[in-house]
This record gives structure tokens, C-alpha cells and sequence, in this order.
DNA sequence: AATGAGATGTTATATTGTTACATCTTTAAA
DNA sequence: TTTAAAGATGTAACAATATAACATCTCATT
């Protein structure tokens, strides 16, 4: 039995962040597209834990920061940060998590714990293959792929859920 | 080579429109549920085609009924029909189509056109199986899976995609 | 310095979904 | 058959999420 993905135990989470920020900034130098401050600072934001934030809570945190911002700033950095694989919308959350494997092409699978809300993303060739072959026995051309599993996530189900 | 699913080819609609009513009735009978008839009318239009219907979309055909309906009554009908396992939400269309395996127990997998927006539900084992092996590498309990593939059904993709 | 593309600011609005509470209907008990 | 409880619907207001449209600014290149 392998030891719990590195979201599920404690761990230096300010590393995550720096690992994450200086991913970014690589694969946008690398495409030549510009991370500036406002793109850094929300893909800082996203990371600030493994639990998905919706766009209205940067929002929120912008305006703590003393940035005026509206809506279309935060949509539009999210939507950059999308483009170039830094974060993932989840959709059945309305929010998004910074993504794990920034730069490489992958389809990617989301446990999403429904009680601590920590969401550890997966790259998992088993899955994705079965969807191909299920996508191509109905002829159909495959694009975007989204798995989202709710559930409970070791240190959750190990609890008894309080109710 | 399979022939095409049904969604995907012409085909008598009236009839699974006809299907899906009276599985609905019986699925709502053997669980001693009240398929009103609001419920029963929202089902009818959700499946009036094989793409899926927005909230709204539902309300505003409920109007031209004639009916007086507002948000809440749409979404308390398919709020009991997701119960009941006769419609599914899609995530990233925040849009409801109808179930065809009414009355199953399924984990299953929506193959989204983004050309033509018709929705061909799937039980994929192979998926399934996958999922939950790579949930349970993870000591992830799943409760609720969600695949939605979005892409181009097999009539689009034959056709230029118009640009 | 002038230009143009990309990025951000700003206002308003669209879309999707929920809360809270009143009223009505059905069921089943008294 | 009244009555009470549960379930279903009506209604108004609102919350949460996302986008449109247009003005302005910044920065790299001429
Ligand atoms: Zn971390
Ligand atoms: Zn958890
Ligand atoms: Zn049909
Ligand atoms: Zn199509």
C-alpha cells in the first residue's frame, strides 16, 4: 500500500505554492504568454490550499488585498491560467484548483472529498483509455474529457461523518 | 461496426418520449412516488429531445403552457426526478437530460456534441471498473461519479465544422 | 515618439440556482 | 367524516456564478 497522496497528510503547503508559481512562470515563458501580477496572484490564490476556490472568493480576497477588482478580472485571469493548464475548473463545484501537472498533456481526474473538500487530481491511463474505447465503439470524436468523483478521502472516511 | 445509437440516427422520438413516460410511471409507482402532473410534464419536456434542457429553457415552455411557474417550481420537479434516477444533470451544461436506463442502478458517462448538443448516455464497465480501482489506490471512498466527455458525435464529425 | 496588440478597468446585465414562507392537496388516522 | 400531518406547489425576494460591451491603460516594436 502506497503512502497518502501528498494533499490527504501534512506536508510543507508553502512548497506546493512555490513549486506552482515557478511551474507557471516557466511554461509562460516557454509560450512566450505573460504572467503578470494579477494572473500570478490569483494562480497564488487558487494554490493557497487543495480545496477548489471559486472565482467570487479571489474576488473576495482581491479586494482584502486593496485591488479593485471586478468580475471580468478575476474570470479573465482564470480563463488565462486555464488556457495554459496552470488551473482546472471543476464543474460540478463551480471553482478551481491548481493543477499538478502544469505543462504536460494530460487528461486528468478529480477526488473531490465532499466532507474536507480537498480535491487530489489524478492522471489515470486506465480510465482514460477505457473512455477512448467507450468513446470510439460510438463513433464519437472525443475532446474534453471531465471525471469528477465526490466521495470521502482517507483522513474523512476514517472518521465517522458527524450527523 | 455497430449501427449508430439511437440519438444519433433518425428515429421515432415519440416513442421514447412514450418510453420514458410510462418508465417513469412505473419506476414512480413501484416507489410509492408522486409523479404529478408538473413532474410529469417536466420529464415529457426534458425529453423532447435528446439534447439536453436548461432550468430556464424548462420554464419557459411552462409559461407558454399557460402555467405561472417560477424557478423554484423547475427545480423542485427535477430535483425529484434526479431522486428517482429519470433525469441527470449535466455539469458543464447546467442543463438535465433524460435518463435512459431509468430504473438501474448506473454509474454512467455522457458523450456531449459540441456541434449538435446531442447527449448519448453510456454504461461503460470498463470505465467504471477503472474509476473505482483508481479511487481505491487512493483510499478514496467514491459516492457520486460524474464523466462528461464533450467532442463531435459521429454525423458532426463527418461534416466540416463550419468556420 | 507613434503604433498596435494585449491586458485591465468599469458598468451593467445575463444566467443559474436558492431561501423563506404562505397556501393548497393528498393521505391516513381519529 | 372531520382532522391532522405530510407532501406538494405558489410566490417573492434574493444569492451565486458568469458574461457583454466599451473605455482605458501598458508594453513591446517600429
Ligand atoms: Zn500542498
Ligand atoms: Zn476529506
Ligand atoms: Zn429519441
Ligand atoms: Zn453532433
Amino acid at each position: 500500500m502506497s503512502s497518502s497522496a501528498i494533499p490527504y497528510r501534512p506536508h510543507n503547503h508553502s512548497a506546493c505554492v512555490h513549486q506552482a508559481l515557478s511551474d507557471a512562470r516557466s511554461v509562460c515563458q516557454r509560450q512566450n504568454a505573460r504572467l503578470t501580477p494579477i494572473r500570478e496572484r490569483v494562480l497564488e490564490l487558487i494554490w493557497q490550499s487543495h480545496k477548489p476556490l471559486g472565482a467570487y472568493d479571489v474576488l473576495a480576497v482581491l479586494a482584502e488585498d486593496g485591488h479593485n477588482a471586478a468580475p471580468p478580472t478575476v474570470y479573465r485571469a482564470l480563463d488565462f491560467l486555464q488556457q495554459y493548464g496552470l488551473v482546472h475548473r471543476i464543474a460540478s463545484l463551480n471553482a478551481f484548483t491548481g493543477c499538478t501537472h502544469a505543462g504536460e498533456h494530460h487528461t486528468c481526474l478529480f477526488l473531490i472529498c465532499r466532507a474536507c473538500r480537498t480535491v487530489l487530481e489524478l492522471t489515470a491511463p486506465a480510465v482514460s483509455d477505457a473512455v477512448a474505447k467507450a468513446s470510439q465503439a460510438e463513433a464519437f470524436t472525443p475532446e474534453e474529457t471531465i471525471i469528477e468523483i465526490a466521495g470521502l478521502c482517507p483522513n474523512c472516511s476514517s472518521e465517522p461523518t458527524h450527523e
